[in-house]
DNA sequence: GTTTTAAAATGAAAATTCTAATTGTAGAAG
DNA sequence: CTTCTACAATTAGAATTTTCATTTTAAAAC
């Protein structure tokens, strides 16, 4: 993961890079507003940390460049406290988000972690003959898409990422639908539902098996 | 935060204890089971980690045991790999989730954080006259309640917690919505009209302001 | 100041999600 | 083996959430 710092105060970029290297991101620093448009045309970066006020050229102008480039690398700005007028021109001119100086260190990785999380979700899972891309939110079976409405892919997907461990009802509610208090309804028999048939898992074809009294389980072959 | 393990091999148990430890929580270890119900049933604890191979008395019935006496302790249940009615039947006893042995101290840290996150969520938020209890998931206006649904709630929430701070169009969909890909359409605009009809918030009571071009901000006084 | 344009607010219909009642089924008790 | 009981599957209907089309509003261009 490879980071731009564009800060012209060397205190705050030392700072920043020596944290972000500990953190394992590769850190690349730009002390110049120009300098640092450069970089972020010429090379790739999984983030562009970027100072409002600089010397020669602001980290707006920067920002709006990298646009015009039709660049999508996520850009976040690091502005000065209670100028509102500034961070919306900045959110306008694309940025994908903003912290207020001062910043603890804490808080810019939290908001960095964020934006990797998204990236990283391009994987896909199988079960037996079923493909789950949890990137396009999409399902397969035999190389046919088979629709699946959001809280059904939610569940599906929960269950395969778990494959061989049994999800109880509780873990369920709590993981894919939030709920973190006692709660008993039909919800989820009725979402199994749901998936067994579009899927067509009857008790034969058991990928899906129910364990009474607890919840349920998604296996490969039967055991 | 005080957790209690209950686990006869030696090597295992001062493994668990120094770690979580070091992590900033209180550990208490008991090396037999009958000592181990003895102590889950007399103090107060955040959450038991409980082994399933105990010589006198072993997990399963100390979970029961537990569970007859009406404590709603968070149980954890450590159990050896491959043992699929075991872990059903721990399941049933009232156990809230297992790990398989053997695994690494990081995914059991990672489980055992989820189950604290539930508990942490019991605070109160205001927005001028308006207080919002996100434990109970309820909304206040001079104190009678205004019922909101789930995605109200939880977007009402969101611009509370970043009270101050501008959020915009896209961090609402990513944060509130969980769609992590370019996504548009008018949910959010639907959501904030719902939300100030039933706070009564006209332009003059100005509570949730709209950034045009940008997205929305909550903020207490009009500056 | 008027016109133009783009975004936001609003309203209504479509789709999804949830609730609740009914039917079916596995395991326990007799 | 039969009956009973509790849980799961299923279904239909209610509520919420989302989409889409229309109206209103704010800012930009003239």
């Amino acid at each position: 993961m490879k980071i731009l710092i564009v800060e012209d105060e060397i205190g705050i970029s030392n700072f920043l890079s020596q944290g972000l290297q500990e953190e394992g991101f590769t850190v690349d620093v730009a002390n110049q507003g120009d300098l640092g448009l450069q970089k972020a045309l010429t090379e790739k970066y999984d983030l562009i940390l970027l100072d409002w006020m600089l010397p020669k050229l602001s980290g707006l102008e920067i920002c709006l460049k990298i646009r015009e480039q039709n660049k999508v690398v996520p850009i976040l700005f690091l502005t000065a406290k209670d100028t509102v007028q500034e961070t919306i021109e900045a959110l306008q001119s694309g940025a994908n988000d903003y912290i207020k100086k001062p910043f603890s260190f804490e808080e810019l990785l939290e908001r960095i972690k964020v934006h990797f999380r998204t990236a990283t979700h391009s994987e896909v899972l199988s079960l037996g003959t079923i493909k789950i891309d949890l990137g396009k939110r999409k399902v397969f079976q035999n190389d046919s898409e088979v629709i699946f409405t959001q809280k059904e892919f939610d569940l599906l997907a929960y269950l395969v990422k778990n494959k061989g461990t049994i999800c109880s009802r509780n873990k369920i509610i709590e993981d894919v639908w939030d709920i973190h208090f006692e709660y008993d309804s039909g919800v989820i028999d009725v979402f199994m539902n749901a998936i067994r048939k579009k899927l067509n898992l009857t008790p034969d074809v058991p990928l899906i098996k129910t364990i009474r009294g607890v919840g349920y389980i998604a296996e490969d072959n039967h055991e």
